[in-house]
DNA sequence: TATATTGTGTACTGAGCGATACACAAAACC
DNA sequence: GGTTTTGTGTATCGCTCAGTACACAATATA
C-alpha cells in the first residue's frame, strides 16, 4: 500500500459534474476543473485517467443523484396520476428554484444530446438510454393511471408517454434560454395529465 | 473600386452553415471552415470579420432557407388541420430523408440552445425568437383548425401549441441520437392533430 | 496606362488546450 | 525504520486554436 487519497472522490466528481452541467464537455477546461475541484491536474489524471474519464464519472453521478431519484417519483407511491403530477411538479421546482445564472440549469444529458452525442457513440448511448428509461417509466405510470381511472378504451399510453417525455426534455432544453417558457411547458404537461385523468386536484 | 469578390457569398455561407449545423460553433475550427468553404482565412476574415461573424451569417441563412420556408407551410394554403399535418410531414421527411451521418441532422438552432445559447445572449435571443415564432404560428393554425371544426369549447390552442412545439423541438434534439425515436415523436404530433381534429385522412 | 482600391495567399503570432514527466510527499507493510 | 507503493505539485510538452501582418493579385476609375 501507499499514500491515501486526501480528497473526497464524491465531492470532487460532483464539483466536476456541476461544471460540465454548466459549460458542457468542450467548454470546461482543465484549468476550470482544477479550480472547481480543488485538485491539481496530476491528481485528476491519476484518479480519472483523462478529462473524459472525469466526465464519465460526472455523468454517472448525475444519473445516480439527479435522474434516478427523479424517476423514482414516477414508480413510487401513488404510481399513476399522482406520481405523474408529482414528477412534473418536481421538475418545475428544479427549474424555478435555481437562480437565473445557476450552473445547474437544464439537464446535463439533454445538453449532451445536442453536443457530445452528435459525435460520440458512448455519449449517444447514454442519452438514448435516459430517453428510453424516461419514456418507459412514464408509460408505466400512464397505464397505472388509466387502470385506476377505469379507462378501458384503446391504449394511449405510448403516445402520451412520448408527449410527456417530449415536454420534459423540451423544458430542460429551454431552461437556459427562457425559464418562463420552460415552466410553461411543464405546466402544459400537468394540464394534459389532469385532462386525461380528471380528479380532485 | 478594386478587385471583386471571386466567390459566391451565398454558397460560402451555406457551406459554413452546414459545418456549424454538423459540429456546432465551438467544434467547427477555422481550418474546417477553410476546407468547407474553399476560402482561405484571410478571405473569411475580410468578408465576415470573425468566426462569429460567419456564424451569424450562417444562422441568418438558416433562418431564411430552412426555418421560414417550413413555417410558411403552417400559414399557407389549408391553414388549420391540413397545414399542421403538412408541417409535421415536412419535418418527418427532413429527418428520414437524410442519411444517418448527414451533417444536416437535427436543427442548428436547437443545437445552439444547448450550447452557445447557454453563455451568449445574442444566440439566446435568436433561439428564443425561433421558439416563440414557432409556437405562435402553431397556435394560429390550431385556432384556424378549431374554427373550421366548429369547436366552440374553451381555447386549447395555447397548450396544444406548446405541446406541438415541444414535440418538434424534441424530435430535432433526438434526430442525431435516435432517428427512429425522432420520427416517432413527429408521428405522435400527427396522431395528436388527427385526434383533436378528426377528419378523412 | 497609371493609380487607387479591394480581394487573396502565405506565414506567422500569442494564447489556451489536454496531457505528461518527474521529483517529492506520505502512508501501509515488512 | 526501511522499503515499497501510491498520491500530489511543478513545470512543461506538443498541438491546435482564432486571429493577424503583409506582400501580392486583380480590377475599376481617371
Amino acid at each position: 500500500m501507499g499514500r491515501l487519497q486526501s480528497f473526497d472522490r464524491t465531492s470532487v466528481v460532483q464539483a466536476a459534474r456541476d461544471l460540465f452541467w454548466d459549460k458542457g464537455f468542450d467548454a470546461a477546461s482543465l484549468a476550470d476543473l482544477e479550480e472547481a475541484t480543488g485538485l491539481k491536474r496530476s491528481s485528476i489524471y491519476h484518479a480519472f485517467g483523462s478529462k473524459r474519464g472525469l466526465f464519465d464519472a460526472a455523468v454517472e453521478d448525475y444519473q445516480g443523484t439527479v435522474i434516478r431519484p427523479r424517476l423514482r417519483i414516477l414508480t413510487g407511491p401513488g404510481i399513476g396520476r399522482v406520481s405523474l403530477l408529482a414528477y412534473f411538479d418536481d421538475l418545475r421546482w428544479a427549474v424555478s428554484a435555481l437562480p437565473e445564472d445557476s450552473p445547474r440549469r437544464g439537464c446535463l444529458l439533454v445538453n449532451c444530446a445536442a453536443g457530445l452525442a452528435g459525435r460520440d457513440d458512448l455519449a449517444r448511448q447514454v442519452v438514448d438510454g435516459y430517453r428510453s428509461e424516461l419514456t418507459d417509466t412514464l408509460q408505466d405510470a400512464l397505464r397505472a393511471a388509466a387502470v385506476a381511472a377505469g379507462d378501458s378504451g384503446p391504449d394511449r399510453a405510448p403516445e402520451r408517454a412520448r408527449t410527456l417525455a417530449s415536454l420534459g426534455m423540451s423544458a430542460m432544453l429551454l431552461a437556459r434560454v427562457n425559464a418562463a417558457e420552460s415552466l410553461a411547458l411543464l405546466d402544459t404537461a400537468t394540464v394534459q395529465i389532469r385532462y386525461w385523468f380528471p380528479g380532485s386536484a
